[in-house]
DNA sequence: CGAGCGTAACTTACGTTACGCTCGGTGCGGTAAT
């Protein structure tokens, strides 16, 4: 048996160890990086825990939420014969912080979980580089793409730190990412030509369902009525603080126990809830997106959706917490074309160029500022501060660290007009990806043959569990689309459209392509109308 | 972008319509007020 199983199975009990983990484990013991994009529930953390044990440094772990930190220290607590771990965060007090330090100076914890904000602290990267990290690992790493840009720009920061720690081998983790938010992944991220693991995306146990509803009041009466009739724990997504209120209230007054769940709410509610919930005495919880990381209920009935979710990577995430345990469970998307006014709302508006202008101009005047010194000096918060300069970055007329800014040779105008450009760039993604969505809800193919194209498999047989292989729809389109002969442009090519640019091929279905232009996002293109016009070239 | 609210306007005395305003999701960390 080889060393990775063996520690599986004596120090965690993981006997045997699912496919793909002792590969990843394997492919970082030799020094390489990894992209593992494995589902919530099959043991993805194995992957730096065994990794973190078998070497003989510290390993620094990167996780989104401190309740997760937690979970992970305990997990790691609670393992034999593994090297402790301590999690440094601002729920710690200053003299706790310290212990955690020493613990790791004196080699008693050789695991440490921070979020991206702890290490944009330069005083904490200059104490982990006076320690030897041997492992950097990035889990929920879809956070990287999701709350990069805007919600938590410190996540675009962790590529630089990981070069400033020698580039030791690191693995980023995540349960969702359709091929191009794998790309932008191991990009923020500076891996090096990592080995991508990507384990089955299909959950053939999910009933996938959509209705489609033309007035507010139909919609959230199909809603409560679905929840109402199906037995079981469930959830229901929705978009809005308030919705979640209403929806918990008409169930409520239906006879379901049921509490809402936002992160309007105080620690202490959200706690309750989660808690109820995990037993079974709040049997509907209807939620904003911030209920889920971390959520692991093996008997998750059903998720029904009130709205439209931004993309159809969201939608997976938030659907896959549902039959975990393997049985039987109802996924039904509820929306209305309006639905999209929203989650287009939330994807961004254009930056302010003359704010822009101001934040460069003064990086150029003053070379080696520190964040907080330009948000003072202009007069700026720092969180719309900290989504200019990584607009300003991508852009790249700003470079450099916080503490350390730099601008790059170019006069402020033009730097501003740069960073607009970017921040229009990444709207048309956003965009695109809500395209898909609206794809996802009208098609009339088998839902599941969609979903998972878009995630880069085929599944070649229609699903049978899904409202349009129900209505024979599905079979009829596959009549009616197959046939196109020879696909000229199969996944994975490299293709150039005249205007639209570069771009990749995501998924061929019958006689549609959908590509993935890398300045315009996502794009379904007709095979008979690519032919004709000769628009779309190999390269 | 669009829903919901309040106020103004219109028409004719209570009720309808029109317009403009505001708000809408994810969490870290640190600071201020209890």
């Amino acid at each position: 048996m080889s060393l990775v199983h063996d520690v599986a199975a004596r120090s965690f009990g993981w006997d045997p160890l699912r496919p793909g983990l002792a590969e990843a484990v394997e492919v970082l013991l030799d020094g390489g990086d990894v992209l593992a994009v494995m589902p919530t529930g099959y043991g993805k953390s194995a992957v730096y825990q065994l990794a973190g044990t078998i070497l003989d440094g510290l390993t620094v772990a990167v996780s989104p939420l401190i309740s997760l930190q937690e979970d992970q220290v305990r997990a790691i607590r609670e393992a034999i014969d593994v090297p402790g771990a301590v999690a440094i965060n601002s729920a710690e007090g200053e003299r706790a912080q310290e212990r955690d330090w020493e613990a790791l100076a004196a080699g008693d914890a050789r695991f440490v979980f921070l979020a991206p904000e702890q290490l944009a602290n330069p005083a904490i990267r200059e104490r982990l580089a006076g320690l030897r990290v041997t492992l950097f690992a990035v889990d929920e790493a879809h956070c990287v793409s999701a709350w990069g840009h805007d919600f938590r720009p410190d996540y675009l920061i962790l590529g630089d730190v990981i070069d400033e720690l020698a580039h030791p081998p690191t693995v980023a983790l995540t349960a969702t990412g359709a091929p191009p938010v794998r790309a932008e992944i191991a990009e923020r991220l500076h891996l090096a030509h990592p080995r991508v693991l990507a384990t089955g995306f299909d959950r053939p146990n999910l009933r996938l369902e959509v209705a489609r509803h033309e007035r507010d009041s139909e919609k959230r009466d199909a809603v409560v009525s679905q929840a109402v009739r199906l037995a079981g724990s469930g959830l229901i997504y929705a978009a809005t603080r308030r919705d979640t209120e209403l929806y918990a209230e008409a169930l409520v007054a239906a006879g379901s126990t049921s509490a809402p769940y936002h992160a309007g709410l105080t620690a202490a509610e959200r706690e309750d809830v989660y808690e109820r919930f995990m037993a079974g005495r709040a049997r509907v919880v209807p939620a904003t997106s911030a209920f889920g990381m971390g959520i692991d209920k093996p008997d998750v009935r059903f998720v029904l959706h009130a709205s439209v979710t931004d993309s159809l990577d969201s939608y997976y995430q938030e659907i896959g917490r549902a039959g975990r345990d393997g049985e039987a469970a109802e996924i039904t998307l509820h929306y209305r074309p309006e639905d999209f006014a929203l989650t287009r709302f939330f994807s961004g508006g254009e930056p302010d160029a003359q704010e822009l202008a101001a934040v460069f101009a003064s990086i150029a005047h003053s070379p080696g500022s520190s964040r907080a010194d330009i948000a003072e000096h202009a007069g700026m918060s720092p969180r719309s501060l900290g989504r200019l300069l990584g607009l300003l970055r991508d852009a790249r007329a700003v470079s450099g660290t916080d503490d350390d800014l730099q601008a790059a040779p170019l006069d402020a105008g033009q730097a501003a007009a740069r960073a607009v450009a970017e921040a229009l760039l990444r709207k048309r993604i956003e965009h695109s990806r809500s395209q898909l969505m609206q794809e996802y809800a009208e098609t009339a193919r088998c839902r599941r043959q969609f979903l998972l194209g878009y995630f880069g498999e085929e599944l070649a047989e229609l699903c049978g569990n899904c409202d349009t292989c129900s209505s024979g729809s599905a079979a009829r389109w596959m009549t009616e689309h197959a046939g196109a002969g020879e696909q000229p442009f199969p996944p994975a090519a490299r293709v150039r459209h005249e205007s639209w640019g570069g771009g990749v091929v995501m998924h061929a279905d019958g006689d549609r392509l959908t590509v993935f232009f890398d300045g315009e996002g996502y794009k379904v293109l007709s095979l008979d109308a690519v032919r004709e016009g000769g628009l779309l070239t190999l390269v």
